[in-house]
Order: C-alpha cells, then sequence, then structure tokens
DNA sequence: TCTTATTTGTTCGTATGTATT
DNA sequence: GAATACATACGAACAAATAAG
C-alpha cells in the first residue's frame, strides 16, 4: 500500500490503525497483528510500525503486551461527575459504598476497590498545610486502588486528621452504607464545600505499572479538599487517574461566592 | 559518562535533562546544547537524545524550534479558576475583557486576545442540540486565541443563538466592559449556572501548529455551556488548552443539586 | 535571491535485549 | 530451551526549517 508524502509515515501508520480501531475492525480485546506482519502490510520497517504504535499508546487507544502482542483498549470513558459524586443520595444509592461504586454501576461497568493502605502515620507536608496540623499530629492515610471491569483506573490517597477518623469510626476496613462521608456525617462533621486543583502530568513509575501506561500517556492529579461549614479542611486527597479513561464534569451556579478558607496562593 | 542498566538510556538522558532544566542550569526560553552536541557529552547516539526530547516536548518542558534548536519553556502554568472566573466581579476589575484578562494579570502576564472569526454561521449539530436550535436557525460564533505574553495558550470558539446576540449588541468586536456575558445581563438574560465536561485528547493538525506542540503532547478541551435560570440553555462553548499550561480549580457546595436541563446523558 | 551551514525530523537496516508462551 | 513479540540502540542517510552571508 502506498503512503503519501505530506505527513510522516509514522503519522500515517498511526492514522490508518486508529481509524480501523474505530471501525472496530480489530475488536476490543482482540490483538492487532503483529508489528513485523504490519510493517509487511505497509511497506515500512518495524521500527516505523513500533513509533506508530507508541502514539496509540499515548492516546490509551491500545495496551502493549511485551511478549504477547498489542491489545485494544476496551473500557469506554467514564465521565465522573464531580458535584452529584459528593451528595448523600448518590453515595447511598443501592448499598454503594461510595461515590466510585455508584457511577460505575450507573455505566454497567464492575466496581472493584482494593484498599492498599490504611493506618496512623505522620501527616505528610502537603497535608498538614491543608489540615491546620502541627509537626507531631498524625492522620489517617487510606490509600485504594479502583477498577472497572479489572481494569485499573483510580489511586485516591486521602489524609484525615487522625483524632477526627477516631470520633467518627472510620479507621477500620469497612466504613459501612455510604462511605466516610456519612459517618462524619453522624458525628456533625459533614463536608459541606469541596476544592479540586486538577493537572496533568507523566505518570510515576509506580503508576506506570499499575495502570499499565505507556511514558508517552498522561494521568490526571486531582487534589481534593472537603470543608466544614466553618470554613475547617477535613480532608486532603490527592486522586490519580488516566486520562485516557475520564472525562470530568462539574456544575456551578454564577456569583458562587467562597466560604472556604484556601482558595487562592 | 555512564549510564546504568535499569532504565533505558533515552528514559536516563530525559532525566538528566529535565533535571537540569528544574536546576535552571539551562535558562527558561534558552536553547538547549544541539542533539549532536548532547549526543556526545552523554556518549549516545543522536536518535537516542531526540527520543529523550522527545519525551519532553511531551511534558511541555521543551519546545522545539525546527532549524534552530530546542528552548526551554518560560511559562509557569496558569491557574484557571473555573468558579470565579465568571463573577461580574472578576470580569469587571480594572477594565479587564472578559475572564482571561482577569486571570492573567493577577499572574503578572501579560494577556492578548485575537479575534479570529466573529459571524453569523448555520449552527454546528452539537451546538445546535444544546441551545434548542431548529436546523435553520443561526448562531453568532465567536472564535479567539488568546496568548499569555505572547505565548499562544486558549483556543476558545463560542456559539449564540444569534437572535440574543443580536439583542445584546455582542455581534461587533468590542463587547465592551466586562465581556459579553455584562452585556447580556444588561437585558436579562445573564446567565446563572454554568456546566464543563473536560477531557484530554490529542491535538489536532491545527492545534499542533498553533501551540506549537509535539504530537505527544495533549490538550484540555473543555465544553462549556451557560443556562438561564429556567434552564435554557444561551452559549455553547469549546476550549482547547495545552495542558502543561494550566491547573483547573473547582470549588462547590455539597447538596448541589441540579437545576440545568442537561446533566446526564 | 541564492547558497551554505546548522539543527531537528524521519526512516531504514541491523542488532541485541527482555518478556511471554 | 525455542519461538515469538515488543523495546531499545546505533550508524547512516536524506528531508525540512532556519539563519547567516
Amino acid at each position: 500500500m502506498a503512503l503519501e508524502a505530506a505527513k510522516s509515515q509514522y503519522r500515517q501508520v498511526a492514522d490508518l490503525l486508529r481509524a480501523a480501531i474505530e471501525r472496530e475492525e480489530y475488536a476490543p480485546g482482540s490483538l492487532l497483528p503483529s508489528e513485523s506482519e504490519l510493517a509487511a502490510e505497509y511497506g515500512v520497517s518495524r521500527v516505523t510500525i513500533n513509533r506508530a504504535v507508541q502514539l496509540l499508546r499515548g492516546e490509551g487507544m491500545v495496551r502493549v503486551l511485551r511478549g504477547r502482542g498489542t491489545a485494544v483498549r476496551a473500557i469506554p470513558p467514564i465521565r465522573r461527575n464531580s458535584n452529584l459524586r459528593y451528595a448523600r443520595s448518590s453515595r447511598e444509592e443501592e448499598g454503594s459504598r461510595g461515590a466510585f461504586d455508584f457511577e460505575l454501576k450507573r455505566l454497567g461497568l464492575k466496581p472493584a476497590t482494593k484498599l492498599a493502605q490504611l493506618g496512623q502515620v505522620p501527616a505528610p507536608e502537603t497535608a498538614r498545610q491543608v489540615l491546620g496540623l502541627e509537626a507531631t499530629d498524625t492522620v489517617l492515610i487510606r490509600k485504594r486502588e479502583m477498577y472497572a471491569s479489572d481494569e485499573p483506573v483510580l489511586l485516591a490517597t486521602s489524609y484525615f486528621p487522625w483524632i477526627l477518623a477516631e470520633q467518627a469510626g472510620v479507621t477500620e476496613t469497612d466504613t459501612g452504607p455510604g462511605g466516610t462521608y456519612s459517618r462524619l456525617a453522624e458525628i456533625g462533621k459533614g463536608p459541606v464545600r469541596f476544592s479540586e486543583d486538577l493537572r496533568v502530568r507523566t505518570p510515576t513509575a509506580a503508576e506506570e505499572r499499575f495502570f499499565a501506561l505507556a511514558e508517552t500517556q498522561q494521568v490526571y492529579e486531582i487534589v481534593h479538599i472537603s470543608y466544614l461549614p466553618d470554613g475547617t479542611a477535613i480532608e486532603y486527597r490527592e486522586d490519580v487517574l488516566p486520562t485516557h479513561q475520564w472525562v470530568m464534569h462539574f456544575e456551578w451556579n454564577a456569583e458562587n461566592d467562597t466560604k472556604s478558607g484556601e482558595t487562592e496562593r
């Protein structure tokens, strides 16, 4: 087959493969032909094919299984409704444990959460400043790995002041229906205002492994802070999510004046 | 110099260059040594250096000027406060023309906006559905290119129902103090609720040229919709922003119930 | 304007390494 | 251990953009 001259060959090959995947010519989950086969098919070297595949990896279109082949990604993007996901109604619906379960069930995906870490630790510097803690204070750390139909989609690390977590009884594995926020609400410490700072960056080595990402693939890093009515921050959380798997949705009213302490820096 | 074996060479070189840039060993705006020089310095081939530089391009650390060299990026990330930016106080402060001017002045950057297109056109399908228009209705299209201290940072394309735009008198170039929203408010059609859908994707060819991006660099695509109190959508807008240049900030209250028509799909 | 040197972009053939089956 | 498949690396060559003369 003949490739035009206007674009570089590896980009043309990437375009053709992308189009074929979108036409479902290669079914989701199935393997592409090997790089050698594609090289023969398109009349270019295998290095050129490899470079085209790197582009598709960066876009999250394919997932490379070294030694086996290159698979077409299966999961459609998940829509995260940052506002609704903290509404009590969303969290407690159908016995869902927290917002994540609710979001995925709504899409027909199988949610799974693995608690990677839970315990009492000294507060990291960033969390300490936001939560207004002393250097000697400790926090409850809760690290969770989350999956959508067995595909890793979210890493969440949250920090609560230890004293508060003990009072609310959320230092144990099972936080009950509605999750941590519902327990906090029960002791009169339910958060009423939230802020999120969202940026995009390259994954760390650990994140690359966990999500099976190429180094050209990027992730959202979301710093989420929960506030009490008086402006006190009670939760500092960092979410990491592969960009290709998520669409973020926000809604708000005009003249939405600031009530929390931390708004500018 | 000797490179270790654990990581690939191009990634090690990328790490070293990244560290040097963060130490300001190469000043912002200045050129890196040429790829041939770097190849000699690190004892690897020029192809390997090129691949390392591609990684840094993808992260937005450098900007390649073909035929001249590779420059270190100068602009710090801009923080976009999606909530405050539509508050009247933010828009009209110090004679700023709209939210963008305000945001950049606050950071000490020089804002510049170029109107790329302004006119009456048939409504594109996506805008038509959101705005609830008939196939024969027209819209005001307003395409703007925005710069921060001469670096392109934002492409905004907004659509308003033509009838509404005429009434508000925003069909001309200069929309006056406070921008379009202030004119709309004056005729009792000021938006009171907003929604944004944010995703990350690879840039189109046109966006690549405009922002001087590598194909491995990604952009935010934000679909912004403005609503009247009765839930009518009066603006459909698409913003495109390079991910490395922006941090998105959102704030909202719990139990922030939906008032707009379009929330789920 | 034309020419030439410099710099990055792309591609190939070839080779070797690493992971999986 | 052997075969298969992707990952990395080099040297060489040519293309394309830019700058200087």
